[in-house]
DNA sequence: ATGCCTCATTGGTAACACCTTTGGCAACCC
DNA sequence: GGGTTGCCAAAGGTGTTACCAATGAGGCAT
C-alpha cells in the first residue's frame, strides 16, 4: 500500500475494467463519470486517469473525454498492468507471455549472477536449493514457493542489472500464480529440483555458462508445461 | 507528447533531476516547492508528484512531504526513466544493462517472428536487410540507423509477444544513443551487415533457430563493442 | 463547401477543511 | 536523574468545491 486507499482504489477498479476488456478500446469516459461512479470528487478522478495515462491505457483530449486505447499502447511491462491482466480473463495468454520474458531473461540473468553476486548471496542460493530439495520431495508445494520465488528473486537482483532486477516482482508473481491456478504437479518434477540446484553451483563456483543452461532449462521445462499456444509447433 | 505540455515539461524536470542524481535518494520534497519552483499550482504538482510515484522514483508521505526514494524502488523499464537516464550522467551504464536486455530479448523475439510474422512483414525484413547493405557500405549512418531501427521493431513487434513488442521503443532509443554518441564505427562492420541478413532470411522462411541465433550475434556483437563495464560505480 | 458559433469537457488555479504524523515539551514514574 | 508516557501544536499531504480558461467536435448558417 504505497500510497493512499482512496487513489489506488479508484486507480484499481478502472484499471481492472479497462486491462480485462470489459471496457473496450475507444470507449470514452469522462472526469465526471469515473468521480461519480466511484464517489470521488473530479480531482482524484483526474490524478487516477494521470496514471492511468502514464501506463498508456487512456488518452485524454478535450471536449471529447478519456478514450480508452487499444492494447498496443498499453505499459505491459508495467507491474499493476500485468498484476490487473494475471487477474482478468486473459490469464492464460499472459502467463505465456510473461514465461516467454522469462525465458529470455533468466538466463542471463543467472549468468550475470555467477559474475556479481555476493559471496553472502551465493551461499543462500545453495542453501535454497537444498531446502527447496526437501519441500519438494515432500510435496510442500506453498513453503517451496517461497522459496522458489526467493530464489529467482535473489539471482534477478544480484546478476547486476537493474533491469534484470526490476523484473522479480512479475517474476514472484508468475510462480506463485502458476502453483495457485493449479498449473504445478503435486510435486516439483526431480528435473528441476536438480537444476535448481545446477544453478546454485554453478552461481556459487562463478560458472556463468552453466548458470546459464541450467536456468535456461528450468525456464524452459515449465514453458513446455505451459498450454501450447494454438498456432506454436507441437512439441 | 502524450499529453499537456505542462504536466511533462514539470514531470521532465523532476524526473530528471532526480534520474540524474541530483537530487539525492532520502531528499524530501513538498508540494509547495515543486509547485512554486515550476510556476505551477499545487494541484498539478500534486499530479506529477503522483506520476512520479507511480515510477516509483518518489513517495509521498503525510507530515514528511515527498522523499525520493532508492534506485532499487525506480521502474527502471519504464520508457520515461530509461530516457532520462539515457539523458543523464549515468549514461554509459544505462547503454551497457539495456544492451544487456536486448542481448535477452531480442534472440526470441527474433525466434517468435520466424513463427508468427505476417508475409508482409517477413517480406519487409528482406528489403530492409538489403537497403542496409547498401546504406552500410557507403558509410550513411543517420539512414542507415532508421533502418536499423525500423528492422529491430518490426522484428518486436512481430514476435508474437507483446511483453517483446513493449520494448521497441527503448531499442530504438538505445540504437539512436549508440549511433549519435559515437559509439559505432564510421561504417557498420560487414559481420553485422551479414548477419541482419541473416536474420531477415531465417525469418522469412520461418526458421526460428536459426534467427535466433543470427539476432544473438548481432546483439553479442554490440555487446562485447561496448566499453568494458568500469566496476559498477566509479563516478 | 466554407466558415463561424456553441458548448461540453478537460486544463489549471485558488481556497478551504481534514487528517495524519512528527517532534517538542512537560509530567511522571522508577 | 533518566527514561518513558502523554499531550499538543504545527506541518504538509488528502480531498473537496468553485471557478475560469482553452480547445476542439459538431452543428448551423451562409
Amino acid at each position: 500500500m504505497p500510497t493512499t486507499a482512496l487513489h489506488n482504489d479508484v486507480l484499481d477498479a478502472v484499471g481492472r475494467s479497462i486491462t480485462s476488456g470489459d471496457v473496450p478500446a475507444g470507449a470514452v469516459l469522462t472526469l465526471e463519470t469515473i468521480g461519480s461512479e466511484h464517489g470521488v470528487s473530479r480531482t482524484v478522478a483526474r490524478e487516477v486517469m494521470r496514471l492511468l495515462e502514464g501506463l498508456g491505457l487512456v488518452r485524454s483530449r478535450r471536449r471529447v473525454g478519456i478514450v480508452v486505447l487499444p492494447m498496443e499502447d498499453w505499459n505491459v511491462l508495467d507491474a499493476r498492468v500485468i498484476r490487473w491482466r494475471l487477474g482478468g480473463p486473459g490469464r492464460d495468454a499472459q502467463l505465456r507471455t510473461l514465461t516467454e520474458l522469462r525465458h529470455a531473461v533468466e538466463p542471463l540473468a543467472a549468468a550475470g549472477a555467477a559474475l556479481h553476486a555476493s559471496d553472502e548471496v551465493r551461499a543462500e542460493l545453495v542453501d535454497l536449493a537444498a531446502r527447496m530439495r526437501v519441500l519438494g520431495v515432500r510435496g510442500d508445494l506453498e513453503d517451496f514457493l517461497a522459496l522458489d520465488i526467493r530464489m529467482h528473486e535473489l539471482l534477478l537482483r544480484a546478476s547486476g542489472n537493474e533491469m534484470f532486477a526490476a523484473l522479480s516482482g512479475v517474476v514472484a508473481e508468475v510462480l506463485a500464480g502458476r502453483t495457485h491456478l493449479g498449473l504445478m504437479p503435486p510435486s516439483p518434477a526431480a528435473e528441476a529440483l536438480d537444476q535448481h540446484e545446477a544453478v546454485a553451483r554453478a552461481v556459487a563456483s562463478g560458472d556463468a555458462p552453466a548458470a546459464e543452461t541450467a536456468m535456461s532449462a528450468i525456464v524452459g521445462e515449465v514453458r513446455r508445461a505451459l498450454p501450447d499456444r494454438p498456432d506454436e509447433e507441437a512439441s
